[in-house]
DNA sequence: TTGTACGCGTTATCAA
DNA sequence: TTGATAACGCGTACAA
């Protein structure tokens, strides 16, 4: 026997499994039973093989696995190009209880962005036809297609957050946007409200429709037709709220008929849109009630704080995740193709009786003039 | 010749270069050249290839490539496992910022977690020295190092975005925060502030320390010592910097002597602090002048609108991982090994001249007696 | 300009 | 329980 091994214990990125292999006396077979096995060996030359690795500081290489088993352990997270919304708020959260879910469970996330250009679908086609990601998840919006390639064909298991897509047979988590939605405004028309306005996010986004859908539905059970929302909103250019917001607040200034009830699709809109039209002398809640969406922690601080519909970001992110990994490690697509995480509706002072609208008009008129009211 | 082939165009994820070749009658080496170099092929069967792997829907086996040439295209971004400061407001965009770049040259980003626990810090060296990753970004944390591997010793290039390593030898893209607030501080001693509240993030963070630092100099070149400096909050255990800023609100309370101005070190800490304060009787900016950390976009909609010192994580991101990408691409550390990229100070109205400081204390106290003022 | 042949580092099959 | 050996799919010398 001659000495071996007489290099640094790390070198680079080297010490391969054969290192690991001559140093413990066995061959590679061995080796990589041991550390995928570690019952199908022998006790002794298991701890052997662990020390030698351990010494060497050996790393398995993923790639030459992955090759050889036809698969990584790397998911995708497909997110929309053009944030919208309150994406800045819900992406993060989404985020990390997925990667969490994900690490516990041996995989790793991949971050892949989704815009509407071709370049951006190829590229996501590119690492799933490649072979480089196992599974994807998908945050609301449709699966891409170029040529004669489709993601749904891929042959790996999606499941899509928040956007349902299970008619597709797509496994979807959603919320409850239309009913929460609907909630609310069966709440507000209790206090009163009659005219309600709606600040939008982009247009035919399935968010917007389906809290728009669950808006009129509660006016429709109160027998109030759908002339008794005002939309605003809808622009796809802004990638804030906050913009939306303004916007909103102005048409809202110069609108006839003042609604009492304001619905915002995100909570960003709602701040600034409560800001300005405060500056403008409408008082929140006594002319105007408002509610958001999101969730959003900051809405506790508003004067007055901000009721919210929060969605429930971590609880979505980890049982898409754990749904994708139980349909990875069998082979079977999950039986139940569509689960509703409720949405948690924050009721906080933005919210009050209504006043007859016209009373509230006038009196905030009279209150611009004088702006340090009473 | 016989028909080779007619099976669909798609099924699964097969169609390997060996398919392609078959179909466009050549040898794989030759479908190789034509997808890598296509200069180096005759144009003919260049498009010949071309087509062929169009119709066949080919995608070349990322797993097999990586381990051919020995690298992969994948980058991962360590962020820090417990989200501190206004992190959640910072991610989101670093990470897109980064994304995006990283796309663009034609890599991925992989995200990594590093928690303070081995396990994390395990599969984080296990990336590395397993060939996942091909270069790394890290957020505001340590390398990793676990028994007798190092990530410094990975041999990949790695970039450290907002923390300062370049003292051992990481290229690190910082922020001036420093100074920032020194310049801020100066500013608001000119109106005539001497008495400082800091409510802190973490302690021993890095950029708290900074920070601080900033403040105290300010301090001192007016010829004011340390003790004119309040110090709040440092609790890790808050998740999100609003609870700290409420905390801090409270600890003012009970001050004796009242400071004027106030420097959070974020500005959800600055946004709850705000909120409770004013509720408890003082004024923004008559009694108590108000900046802080991060520029969200929220800050605008605040009442009074907050100053704000914004971190310019969109050119951070970029910049960093463009020096990643230029260092993979040559095999030279970059020779900058610092590079700082300024912060904004946003004035807005939570800052203004500074009242003696007993006489705005004897105004709030009689002020929250009678909370509707004036 | 193209084809042949080999190897990247691992896992899985088969015999011993 | 262990070892020899053959793939996995691609890139790249080298030869033609």
């Amino acid at each position: 026997m001659k000495k071996i091994d007489d290099n640094p214990p790390v070198e680079g990125s080297s010490a391969l499994m054969a290192d690991v292999a001559r140093l413990a006396g066995v061959a590679t077979s061995t080796v990589s039973r041991a550390l995928a096995n570690p019952g199908r060996v022998n006790e002794k030359t298991r701890a052997r093989i662990a020390a030698a690795a351990e010494q060497l500081g050996y790393t398995p290489n993923a790639a030459a696995r992955n090759l050889r088993v036809g698969k990584s352990n790397v998911i995708m997270i497909i997110l929309p190009g053009s944030l919208h919304y309150g994406a800045s708020q819900i992406i993060p959260q989404v985020l990390d209880a997925v990667n969490r879910t994900l690490i516990r469970n041996g995989y790793n996330l991949m971050i892949a962005n989704l815009d509407r250009d071709e370049s951006s679908e190829r590229h996501i086609l590119d690492l799933a036809f490649g072979g480089t990601v196992r599974g994807a998840l998908i945050l609301s919006s449709q699966l891409p297609v170029v040529a004669n390639r489709s993601l749904a064909e891929a042959g790996l298991p999606i499941v899509s957050l928040l956007l349902d897509m299970s008619d597709t047979a797509v496994p979807s988590i959603v919320t409850n946007d239309r009913q929460a939605v609907r909630e609310v405004a069966r709440e507000l028309l209790a206090l009163g409200h009659r005219r309600f306005f709606y600040i939008a996010g982009p247009t035919g986004n399935y968010h917007d429709i389906e809290r728009y859908a669950g808006l009129v539905e509660a006016l429709q059970e109160a027998g109030l037709s759908e002339e008794y929302v005002t939309r605003s909103g809808g622009e796809l250019s802004f990638q804030f709220g906050f913009e939306t917001g303004l916007r909103a607040a102005e048409e809202f200034s110069t609108l006839t008929e003042k609604p009492t009830a304001v619905v915002a699709t995100s909570d960003d809109m709602a701040i600034s849109f409560m800001s300005r039209v405060q500056k403008m002398g409408w008082r929140v809640p006594e002319d105007l009630s408002i509610v958001s969406f999101d969730g959003s922690p900051v809405c506790e601080y508003c004067a007055p704080p901000l009721s919210t519909i929060e969605q429930p970001m971590e609880a979505l992110g980890e049982t898409a995740a754990e749904l994708l990994i139980r349909w990875m490690a069998d082979i079977e697509r999950p039986e139940e193709s569509r689960i509703v995480i409720p949405s948690r509706i924050i009721r906080r002072e933005s919210i009050s009786q209504a006043l007859g609208a016209t009373a509230s008009e006038e009196k905030a008129r009279d209150r611009a003039e004088d702006n340090l009211a009473r």
